[in-house]
DNA sequence: GTTCAATAGTGTCTATAGGACACGAAATGA
DNA sequence: TCATTTCGTGTCCTATAGACACTATTGAAC
């Protein structure tokens, strides 16, 4: 949701009014937001991105990263946008994952927020706080604090959406680097789907996808037997299963 | 699309200046509409609800029922009633399918809108022009006329869903009367997917699914055989796989 | 340098789901 | 009564996925 997070055009404002936007016939109309939600993986933990809102409502509570839609911008824009802004944090992709449009979802005015959510590797695990947000962190959702608005909604079906596109779609490479190991691939899928998965069928069905080349190099991973390398071989994203790919 | 759509609200204004909405600090703001694929089965085809724009942009053209989300009603609320008060039908069920936010989709000014589906059986066939829209037909998926704004895409998308839907989720009872029989039901099958299926393969199949009852009743299907009817055994739309049930 | 601990890598059997496939039964209309 | 239309039924085959255990290679500890 999203209300009052970009503080450049949210001066202080008495408590309790509610705000609207107006349309050009001066009529009262809602409000457009994005919120992100980004997962990674670490410590054998599907983590999410949080910030500190700093301004009411829910001023004090961690939200997700997001803000209002300018005119200028698409939605998948304003998504990546405030994911930098915010967060810090540039992403290869992003998918739109629904619009909450409930009345009272912000306290303070009315503001329908489409939430999108993207996915990234291990490497990107140090956002910085942008402009508008001082705290970042990741969270594990299983262990998730109170959240602003509804955003404890909007990442709970995120995770559903990551679970069910994870059993079609190669999406889990993308919480990973571009050469990968098939344990590190396994221990992916068993975070996302919360539970273990046998070692002979994974690979099985992953070789048999055809969608994994071995670079010929092998890796050592922690102690323990050198495992073999692999690259993920996107065909330029186009089975993704949708999505907006950002080309930078 | 739907800017202008609601006439109520769209006195006539100049060509080609760009209106927008604002937000309360005076910012230009997105404007929020929702517009509706509503389908039906009929002449084993499947067939689309469009309504005749009066207004521009797009004045003459074709359009999907819709229009601006008021500040006092969601999102879900917003779709089912400009779906009844354009297109003079009420639906029991609905999904929100995708949020529609490119820049130029509108030509007049920028309106982000949330698209959703509905499901409807052919006894709802007779659509009556609502306030807003003057006309209101069915027209055949395959063979759209040209359509305003973004809404071919709109139509495309949703049957794609409706497609994958129907492979997993009972949706297709939504375009049945309550009592059917499974020469029915398999037409109905064969329209969405676009291809033939085999009959004893298919009451397997769904009979194996344990959602339908058995009347006892025979009906006559034109000639040839009477076949049995079943009926339906919705426990409370649960198992429809999202969406909102309207309850009234 | 031997042993231990940790991870990598490999094949078979079985159960289930789904696709291909053809004919007799019951009704209507000519 | 005959031709036409739709209803209703069972078997085989194949593909997919789950269950299941051992050897190989390395680093660390002793």
């Amino acid at each position: 949701m999203s209300a009052e997070r970009s503080s450049r055009r949210s001066p202080p404002r008495a408590r309790g009014a509610r705000v609207e936007a107006f349309d050009p016939f001066g009529q009262p109309h809602p409000a457009v937001a994005v919120d992100v939600i980004l997962f990674t993986i670490a410590g054998r933990e599907l983590r999410v991105l949080l910030i500190d809102r700093q301004l009411p409502p829910f001023a004090g509570h961690k939200a997700l990263p997001g803000g209002f839609v300018r005119v200028d911008e698409s939605l998948d824009e304003a998504a990546a946008r405030e994911l930098e802004e915010e967060a810090g944090v540039r992403v290869r992709w992003l998918e739109q994952l629904y619009t909450f449009g409930a009345l009272e979802r912000d306290p303070a005015r009315r503001v329908i927020s489409v939430a999108y959510f993207a996915l990234i590797d291990a490497a990107g695990l140090a956002p910085r706080a942008g402009t508008d947000a001082t705290a970042v962190g990741w969270f594990d959702v299983r262990r998730l604090p109170k959240l602003a608005f509804d955003h404890a909604q909007m990442i709970a079906y995120a995770h559903e959406r990551l679970r069910y596109k994870t059993e079609y779609a190669p999406v889990a490479f993308q919480l990973l680097p571009n050469d990968l190991t098939l344990g590190q691939l396994q221990a992916v899928y068993e975070v996302i789907l919360g539970k273990p998965l046998d070692k002979r069928n994974f690979r099985r069905k992953v070789l048999g996808l055809d969608i994994l080349e071995p670079t010929g190099e092998l890796r050592q991973e922690g102690r323990g037997r050198p495992a073999a390398l692999y690259r993920f071989r996107a065909r330029r994203f186009a089975d993704l299963g949708g999505g907006v790919v950002l080309d930078f």
